[in-house]
DNA sequence: AAGGATTGATACCATTTGTGTATCAGTTCT
DNA sequence: AGAACTGATACACAAATGGTATCAATCCTT
């Protein structure tokens, strides 16, 4: 399941898509223009950081914008970087763990089978094919 | 994510699906047989019988069944059953919820489309199915 | 040099969820 | 009567979720 934090990451990179490039966007603005509360916003956007997913510029008109072009910048990595546990559809499945019947575990291959297919998808949809929906909504 | 109390469950629909029908398998069995802590498979199993996946026989040589065949017994149905927040992708998908950006949120669009792949996919596969898959399994 | 606006890095907090355990009552077969 | 079951709740505890608060560091403008 999308928790509120890979939510709201996913609308500030959205909202920075969609603005000028390569100009600040300070988290008070991206909390008010997408409804983000404002300190839960500064520490994703830290997180987002770390996974360069943006970069950021300190004081006065200072703010943050995309590390990289929309184009690639895919649904999966920003999943990934907000909650990497979403990723997962079984604990079963996750990197390190260690199931007494993983050898003969029907349900775990199933499984791994439907998490790929979900996978994939989510790394075929960009943030530049979110933005580009996004104008051509009508307006409310 | 599937949770245990999921994987539990798909495990104890999978042991009576590989067994001989309608015979009455007791919790303790199943418990040790696929190893799910007693108990817990207990409260499991009272929630399969009120989705109406399992039937059970109260005192001596009691125990639980499935309700209809596995053929007809999809995976949908059974995390659905187990833990029915596990199927939503996105709070803002649920039943009933109300969110202040639904109306304007490509997010919440794109977030439907791959929840409805995922049922799709959950849903063509029955409890038959996983059961074919095991008896294949070369013993370990 | 001062002051305001901004991010960086943590620490804290309340509530819900996940994963069990425990208890007792009712049922059925021998 | 007694053993082996299920039905229905209640309890317990750790972790995750969603959010708040604080303080330091940085940068721009005046
Ligand atoms: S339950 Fe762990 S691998 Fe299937
Ligand atoms: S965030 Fe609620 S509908 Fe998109």
């Amino acid at each position: 399941m999308i928790t509120r934090e890979t939510d709201y990451a996913i609308r500030a990179l959205l909202y920075l898509a969609c603005g000028k490039p390569n100009t600040w966007v300070s988290a008070s603005v991206l909390a008010t223009q997408m409804e983000i509360p404002y300190r839960f916003l500064r520490r994703i956007l830290l997180k987002l950081g770390e996974m360069k997913l943006v970069v950021s510029a300190r004081g006065k008109y200072g703010g943050v914008r995309l590390a990289k072009p929309a184009e690639v910048t895919t649904l999966y990595e920003i999943v990934q970087a907000a909650d990497p546990q979403a990723i997962m559809l079984n604990i079963c499945l996750a990197e390190g763990e260690v199931c007494s019947r993983a050898v003969r575990c029907v349900i775990h291959d199933e499984l791994a089978d439907i998490q790929q297919a979900l996978h994939t998808r989510l790394h075929s949809i960009t943030l530049a094919d979110l933005a580009a929906k996004d104008q051509n909504r009508l307006p409310v």
